[in-house]
DNA sequence: ACATGATAGTTCAATCTTGAACATAATCAA
DNA sequence: TTGATTATGTTCAAGATTGAACTATCATGT
């Protein structure tokens, strides 16, 4: 057994991570749920509602999902009447993306369902503790899209 | 614009754990690739061989998913000669979960992958910021649990 | 023993997600 | 202008995931 990584502090402390953001999905999909919101459908809506006007190619990548999904679920919202797709008149490939104003009701909704439930969860930790919490979580990041690229010898 | 939550420290921390989340799943998935398994199967796999004997309702437990996914994924593993589920002469209603010899080598290769890839991304993390971190996460988590149940007045 | 209720696992249809192939539009180079 | 290349979005089929209904087994109380 001691040649298992459980007890290696790397491989439980991420083991953590993963936990929290596993409970933290059950959690938000019921927060969202009572207010008749998907969380693929959030996803979209809260990006949107900070960044108005972005592409189908550049909101996927945000969210880290295909383009083809986005093709298939952007329909649905602007059947809801929450979304609206624009053409660019400079590049007539993209489609610009908006809230309606029922969207963006919708989506601040959704935001403070998300926002309460974050205040309950942080409550765990002090403010201090909570930005280290976020500078550890960056640096992390920015080590893993570093080292994407496999560099050899 | 003030409004929106994208400036509070909570959001704006909590969002890079879910970018690191995404991130490293991208990763573990093309690192699990390489020997031809599935992130799914290796979650599985992974967790039988810490704890060899679960239940698949136990298992469903540990690896949040549903109870109906095992009853899916399963056979599919025994087809590659990776588990075995024997019964339980004491209560037959249940399948006792093993790795044959041969996927527990499989996932001793998964688990080196994910190994090899967790110390990658820990090097921009000390000893003691990764322990940090696996405390900060323990006591969310402790706090998401805890919380579940809704409290009225 | 029997009835009742709880638990483990399976099945199946509906939903979500993805990747490959495709169509259209822009860019760039002669 | 033409032709080659790249980028955006769509379609479609395949795979994964879920929840509800169902079967079989166990546990409890009488």
């Amino acid at each position: 057994m001691s040649d298992l990584p459980w007890n290696r502090p790397r491989f439980k402390n991420w083991l953590a991570v993963a936990r929290v953001h596993s409970l933290w999905g059950q959690r938000l999909v019921a927060a969202l749920a009572v207010h008749g919101i998907k969380l693929a459908q959030f996803d979209i809506m809260a990006n949107l509602l900070y960044q108005p006007g972005m592409t189908q190619q550049r909101l996927a990548e945000k969210i880290f999902v295909g383009r083809s999904n986005l093709s298939m679920a952007l329909p649905d919202l602007e059947n809801l009447g929450w979304v609206r797709r624009d053409t660019d008149a400079a590049d007539r490939r993209v489609r610009l993306l908006f809230l309606t104003d029922e969207g963006e009701r919708v989506a601040r909704l959704g935001l403070d369902a998300e926002c309460e439930l974050l205040d309950e969860m942080m409550e765990a930790l002090t403010e201090d503790e909570c930005n280290q919490l976020g500078d550890y979580m960056r640096r992390l990041a920015e080590k893993l899209r570093s080292g994407s690229g496999k560099q050899s010898s």
